[in-house]
DNA sequence: ACCTGAACACCGTTCAAGT
DNA sequence: ACCTGAACACCGTTCAAGT
């Protein structure tokens, strides 16, 4: 039952670079990124900070690390046979992956080396546009409108601080009462008639969006044919 | 010609909230955002670090006063008769912005106080899609795509961290390099293919998406009408 | 009203020393 | 091979003291 060496103490006994970044991540999810500090990790993991040089190269190893395990959250869906539904799935699971982890979509900016899971997301991603008939000119244009906007959703909707509806409504309701809405009538209108609605909801605001993308990508792919 | 007070050194003589975020986007400008420490700021400025904490809060207010910086660079456009050329240059404005200050579009992300920029800005977009016959909730929609995209292409844009197309190539042939092409040929050829090419543009890349998310919402008012 | 020096509680990282 | 303690050069911020 027990490991080799150790009988107590759960944690360490063999400490190494997946349950370093492992650690690092939840560290992420609990606290924000700020909360990720090399001291903390250490005591999470019952170690000294400097313990962790043993088997990460430092902080940003570890944020490039924490990226490619928010990648390995995102199902490929690369079985399946239609482009538009694949890249769909691909897109929602992208987005409930970033949404777990929220501090990921500012951080993937200024990481420069792509780990393994990220490179086989691109590749999956380009690959299921090739397969269906892309040039490689219009399968980069639709890699960079699909993910610039799945990056860019994520990003207002952390921006956005509140998670629920319930509390969304209420922040909504703060920003209005310090607003001069005279300065602003369309953003007062579109907070009051908008925003403070309880059917408000992210996952219909992305899709409605994606949609669209994806629609206007079909058809240039079938002027193409 | 001198200020009333103090006849040398140019800086000081007369600190204010204002210098002091001019100084702070500079400092970001120039060595990123980690570079904008209080203490620097404060040599910059030729003051003490905690002299700072007379004209600003912190170093988040420093962070939201140069965000809202960044947004009253980005041109309204709003005397335009035609929406869509109106939200056409109002994105190229904003991409531009994002451009010209990498750091900015992943600090966007937790900024939680907007100021009046900021606020001048949203209900700017706002109106004009209000005015073209949008209702709410499909301006609220068309706001949601046309800026997630926009933040998202920045994001991906300053991700890629050369800025000229020679750096660009550069950089994807050491990539390459590293790459075992074999495990990911769909990304290798996008490489070789595309971003090795002189030709790739972000500019005509950004463009690109950006007339689609305008064509499709184009469609959507027609429909409604 | 504005600025300062010293201090506090933190950071990431290096390095020699331990086992 | 892995861990540690002490140290270095930094952080943001508080506070009492100056003018």
């Amino acid at each position: 039952m027990a490991s080799q060496k150790g009988l107590s103490a759960r944690p360490r006994a063999g400490l190494n670079r997946e349950r370093v970044l492992r650690a690092a991540l939840v560290l992420a999810d609990e606290g924000g990124i700020e909360a990720l500090t090399m001291r903390r990790l250490g005591e999470r993991l019952q170690v000294e900070a400097m313990s962790l040089y043993n088997h990460v190269a430092g902080k940003d190893d570890i944020l490039d690390g924490i990226v490619d395990l928010v990648f390995s959250e995102i199902d490929l869906t690369s079985g399946l046979a239609d482009w538009k539904t694949a890249m769909h799935q691909r897109a929602v699971s992208a987005r409930d992956a970033l949404t777990r982890h929220p501090w990921a979509p500012s951080l993937m900016q200024a990481r420069t080396k792509p780990g393994p899971a990220t490179l086989r997301h691109h590749n999956s991603v380009i690959g299921t546009l090739r397969k269906a008939g892309f040039t490689i000119d219009m399968a980069a244009h639709a890699f960079s409108v699909m993910d610039g906007y799945i990056y860019g959703f994520a990003l207002q909707q952390v921006n956005l601080p509140s998670r629920t509806p319930e509390e969304s409504a209420a922040l909504a309701e703060n920003i209005l009462r310090e607003l001069p809405a005279q300065d602003y009538p369309y953003l007062a209108e579109m907070i009051v008639e908008h925003a403070l609605k309880p059917e408000y909801d992210y996952a219909v605001e992305f899709e409605f969006g994606l949609d669209l993308i994806l629609d206007g990508l079909e058809r240039l792919r079938e002027g193409a044919d």
